[in-house]
DNA sequence: GACCAGGCACATC
DNA sequence: GATGTGCATGGT
């Protein structure tokens, strides 16, 4: 645990955090994330989009959405089969059918098909239990968390991570946890703040740091530290 | 034709 | 514990 004098030498303070959050807002506006109409949209989109561009998501989603299946049920009903080509261009269809199916079955056995029960579960336990699911990992779950749950987990993803490497923020080997621990250190914990931080590191990443090495003239360039990255408290 | 996109699990050392 | 590999479609 620091101490409050440690804590106020620490660079990147809760301030900065603030800072370039607003800078963001001003540029981009909100972006209404996530992109689905549904809780259990959500969650099928997660999944689809694991290492996947969010156009060949939608396609998949589409087709799900046309044979009338995008709900717990209807979708917990399809054979691995029927599921995998509904979804294959997603790429990975068997994989990601597997990953679905795994995860249906988590939902129905643990809280009857239940969403509403499932999300009643207290953030840290729930997070848990979808981790055990196999195919779900630490972005997976806390994107399910948080955009479909409403619970307030930050998101990292890749292009949480290109931003903050490319501005020199954070070390090139930062691992996920590092990074989900750098915000929840420096933000409120607030699921509207959460959302909107992360969609817009997502637009930001999207439109200044894809291939330039530095991102001299996008909005957050020259905002953060010359002198190394941010410190990364181990606790929240 | 190469490279990339909103990961994750598993094998191997 | 660190590193490498398979999984696959569609856009640039």
């Amino acid at each position: 645990m620091r101490s409050p004098a440690s804590a106020r030498r620490r660079r990147g303070s809760a301030q900065t955090f603030e800072r370039v959050y607003l800078r963001l807002y001003d540029h981009f506006g909100p972006q209404r994330w996530w992109p689905g109409e549904s809780a259990f949209e959500v969650i099928v989109g997660a999944v689809l989009t694991q290492n996947t561009s969010w156009k060949n998501v939608e396609r998949a989603i589409a087709n799900l959405r046309s044979k009338d299946v995008l709900a717990p049920q209807p979708l917990y009903r399809l054979s691995h089969a029927a599921l995998a080509e509904l979804i294959r261009p997603a790429g990975y269809f068997r994989l990601k059918a597997l990953r679905l199916m795994n995860l249906l079955e988590f939902l129905f056995t643990r809280y009857d098909g239940s969403l509403r029960r499932m999300f009643a579960t207290d953030l840290s336990t729930l997070r848990k239990e979808l981790l055990s699911v196999n195919g779900i990992g630490p972005e997976t779950a806390d994107s399910i968390l948080l955009y479909a749950g409403q619970m307030p987990t930050f998101v990292v993803d890749a292009y949480t991570n290109r931003v903050l490497k490319r501005h020199g923020w954070i070390e090139p080997e930062a691992d996920y946890h590092q990074v989900q621990q750098l915000f929840h250190s420096r933000l409120e914990t607030d699921v509207a703040l959460f959302n909107e931080y992360h969609a817009l590191l997502v637009r930001v990443g999207n439109a200044h740091c894809r291939r330039r090495p530095r991102c001299e003239d996008c909005p957050l360039a020259r905002m953060l530290p010359r002198n190394g990255p941010l410190d990364i408290d181990e606790e929240r």
